[in-house]
DNA sequence: CAACGCGC
């Protein structure tokens, strides 16, 4: 074997080994870790004839990485070295050395937690901190730590952010190897990066096309982006110009090769985050990094992924770069500045911090831990992710209530798909859909079987987006991939989805042929996989939605459903704010929600104030969750009454919404005064702000019988004021604020309390004639403001005085106004003068 | 107008 830079710290990785738990060996792409570790492990004597388990991100390494070590020991795969991924298994009791993908580890440990016969457990490229190697690692801690001290884990690592796991296993040794990369030249293009993205990135191609030779390989956001940018490319029609391959997952088989094979000209490949770890294209020589990617985030306030455009990390962008130096020195440029590059963050934000971690409370609940936080962690999952993952797997039966794993929720654990589809699956069995259930779980886990933008075929307006599926998966079994198929379907992603149905029959123990599927079904079984999705349309002929979690959500163009009242949405995304958007969706009748959700259906007394009636309506409502499936009018009892009445009277203009008559409002203020005037004799408080906010206690009692405005604004507050004194105030209110006084000419003249200050009296100044002493009230404590009126009740003079008004100011009034009210008396003497409220000519007559 | 990957 030719010598790579891993080999010179293989001896002491083994050392290492033999003194730690743990190792976390640090090495760039190119060292040759991933096959030279395993086999330097095995002639480890301390492994005694115990196995090596070796994690890999994806199939394709793990199958490679088994060949490539059988090769070495000159032995067929599944010998000495094996591996096992999904759908395929290449082991025997030969094998020392196997291979598996991150779902068969986690299966692994949740069947067998001691990891029998197991000697290492080795997680490769565990940068890419995949929500399962996280919980992997966790897991195979925490058997470490209590049923099996002797077993070892190797963590492997590109970047140079190992330290934070070594010293999560306890310090592990570190061990760091050289690389085997050629150099990359960075060039910074931030001038040219002003304008929109597709357009500056074809004009770096155009530019790295003069500037250097070989294949050149662009990253781009997303599958629209690179669209864009092929068409700007692709407008020459001559035969120099250079072939431009699209390159993304959504992408047929066929294309994906043309894009990953050497080319007889010069090659472009305008490619998604797929080229940075996923796939190597041969021959490059150049990368263009426009610096964005889409990121999935996930927001627990909505339960819904969001697809982001954000900037790229800096070990991305260097992951991206170092693309360019497999072959020999690269050239990368960067789409940015170096100032950017400077605010990059150092790392992707990994799963297990942004992702639905339903999976994951399943996974723990399974293991049986009540509390993540028991468990070693890099980043712990985040609590309210972890919450609202807990709350969904209660409402699909996997949970009990109180966090305990059911027998339900065992089952489901064992598919290998989203609880929310493990629940359709076992819902859709337990109804005789076993079949359906499995053919949608995997329409739903697998890449959609129609093209997007749609051309023709089953489109058109329908009340499923899932039957027009599953017909076309039927129809492509009946054909094969010879066969007429509709443009429009992908016939790979048709395969990909009947090999995952074909594997859940197999773990549900469904057998037989495929019975034809009604929407109706659909709906049901989708149903039971998004209970919390059921939803209302908002009106006829409108697209959006009210959903029964309460949230809301728009059908986008991309749904065939038509005019529906009531669905389950089935695909979601998160929008910025406000409705999500509904990609995929299905019908659901009103009956089979009655039918088979009634255990989630209550009805719910609804007596609320309604504004605009200016009346008490009654009716109940037959809810599942926030959604109003139907309701009827009811006659509310009498507590019922008085409750929305009282705060129909809060939400209306409050107090002012009653009757308040001149006799009302005047009882309130004359209680008002005495409780100012004597605090210490403990009267009610009548302040309009205190009678507002104690409507129940002295309103409501007198309410029995009253259900409409006009009624309400009828009701009199004099004897619901009155009783809120008892039998003795009420009568020294009556002799301490009295509504009126008797003033010298015989007038009885009312008081006003209304202000908040002394009571007023307001009286004509010829009725007062020949008084010394203003009137007093509240036990001779408190004199009136006399508000002296003239004959046409205008205020000449406001006074608590009325003596000193009499010899000092009565001459100059009199001489102002005599002339102007002739016909009136003004004395030169009021000391004696009559008092009267009538004329000189009517006094005469009526004076005595 | 939908990144990517994975599962007894």
């Amino acid at each position: 074997m030719y010598r790579l830079p891993i080999d010179d710290i293989l001896p002491q990785l083994l050392s290492a080994l033999n003194d730690h738990s743990a190792v976390v060996v640090q090495a760039p792409p190119g060292a040759g870790k991933t096959t030279r570790v395993p086999l330097a492990l095995l002639k480890n004597p301390l492994l005694h004839n115990q196995t090596i388990l070796m994690l890999e991100p994806r199939r394709l390494a793990a199958t490679n990485a088994a060949r490539w070590m059988a090769s070495l020991v000159g032995e067929e795969v599944g010998k000495t070295v094996g591996y096992s991924i999904r759908f395929e298994r290449k082991v025997s009791a030969l094998t020392r050395i196997e291979v598996v993908t991150e779902g068969i580890l986690s299966r692994r440990l949740q069947s067998d937690p001691a990891l029998a016969g197991v000697g290492v457990v080795i997680f490769d490229e565990f940068h890419e901190r995949s929500l399962h190697s996280d919980l992997a690692l966790a897991l195979c801690r925490d058997a470490q730590q209590g049923l099996r001290e002797e077993l070892k884990i190797v963590i492997m690592s590109a970047t140079l952010d190992a330290a934070p796991v070594a010293a999560l296993l306890g310090n592990a040794p570190l061990l760091t190897s050289e690389g085997r990369t050629f150099p990359v030249d960075l060039r910074y293009l931030h001038r040219e990066a002003e304008g929109r993205l597709p357009e500056t990135v074809s004009a770096a191609v155009h530019r790295a096309l003069k500037e250097t030779e070989g294949d050149i390989l662009v990253f781009l956001p997303g599958a629209g982006d690179i669209r864009r940018c092929q068409q700007l490319l692709g407008n020459h029609g001559d035969g120099q110009s250079p072939l431009v391959c699209p390159l993304y997952g959504d992408l047929p088989f066929d294309a994906q090769e043309r894009a990953i094979m050497p080319a007889s000209r010069r090659k472009v490949v305008l490619a998604t985050n797929i080229a940075e770890t996923s796939l190597t294209i041969e021959g490059v020589r150049v990368v263009i990094d426009s610096g964005f990617c889409r990121r999935l985030r996930f927001d627990p306030s909505s339960g819904l992924n969001r697809l982001v455009t954000a900037r790229v990390s800096a070990a991305s962008a260097a992951q991206r770069a170092g693309r360019a130096g497999r072959l020999g020195p690269g050239i990368c440029y960067r789409l940015w500045s170096e100032h950017i590059q400077s605010t990059l963050i150092p790392f992707e934000t990994p799963e297990i911090c942004a992702s639905d971690l339903t999976w994951l409370a399943l996974e723990l609940a399974l293991w049986g831990v009540a509390d993540a936080a028991s468990l070693a962690w890099l980043d712990a999952p985040p609590a309210a992710a972890l919450a609202e993952g807990r709350t969904l797997l209660k409402r699909l039966g996997a949970l009990d209530r109180h966090g305990v794993i059911s027998e339900a929720g065992r089952r489901m654990a064992g598919f290998p798909v989203h609880p929310r589809l493990a629940h359709l699956l076992v819902e859709g069995e337990k109804r005789g859909y076993g079949a359906a259930a499995c053919d949608i779980a995997a329409l739903l886990t697998e890449r959609d079987i129609f093209r997007y933008p749609f051309s023709t075929g089953y489109r058109g307006v329908s009340d499923s987006d899932m039957l027009d599926r599953l017909e076309a998966l039927d129809e492509w079994r009946k054909r094969g991939d010879n066969g007429a198929i509709p443009d429009g379907v992908d016939m790979n992603a048709c395969r990909a989805a009947d090999r995952v149905s074909r594997q859940l029959r197999n773990i549900l123990g469904v057998k037989g042929t495929i019975q034809p599927c009604s929407a109706e079904t659909a709906g049901l079984l989708l149903a039971w996989a998004y209970p919390d999705r059921i939803a209302r349309q908002r009106e006829p002929g409108s697209a959006r939605y009210l959903l029964a979690n309460g949230r809301g959500g728009k059908l986008s163009e991309r749904s065939a459903l038509g005019d529906t009242p009531f669905i389950v949405a089935v695909t979601m995304e998160g929008g910025e704010r406000g409705d999500g958007v509904i990609h995929l969706a299905n019908a659901l009748g009103i009956d089979i929600i009655r039918k088979e959700f009634a255990g989630d259906i209550a009805w719910q007394r609804l007596v609320d104030w309604d504004g605009q009636q200016g009346r008490v309506v009654a009716r109940e409502e037959e809810r599942l969750g926030a959604l109003v499936l139907g309701s009827r009018q009811i006659t509310p009892s009498t507590d019922e009454m008085v409750s929305a009445l009282l705060s129909g009277i809060g939400e209306e203009q409050g107090l002012a919404l009653l009757n308040w008559t001149r006799e009302a409002e005047q009882f309130r203020s004359r209680v008002c005064f005495i409780a100012r005037t004597f605090p210490e004799d403990g009267w009610p408080d009548l302040t309009p702000e205190h009678l507002g906010g104690t409507l129940a206690e002295w309103l409501a009692p007198y309410l029995t019988g009253i259900k409409t405005l006009a009624q309400l604004s009828n009701l009199d507050l004099l004897p619901p004021l009155k009783g809120m004194l008892s039998w003795e105030q009420q009568r020294s209110l009556d002799t301490q604020a009295p509504t009126h006084v008797v003033v010298p000419s015989g007038s009885r003249i009312s008081i006003d309390y209304d202000k908040d200050g002394p009571p007023v009296l307001a009286v004509k100044l010829q009725e007062m004639f020949g008084l010394a002493d203003t009137p007093k009230i509240a036990r001779g404590r408190v004199p009136v403001v006399l508000h002296l009126l003239s004959p046409a009740r205008r205020p000449i003079q406001v006074t608590q005085d009325l003596k000193s008004f009499w010899n000092s100011i009565y001459p100059e009034v009199k001489k102002e106004l005599k002339g102007r009210y002739p016909k009136h008396p003004w004395p030169d003497d009021p000391w004696n003068a009559v008092p009267t409220r009538h004329t000189k000519k009517r006094s005469v007559v009526g004076g005595r």
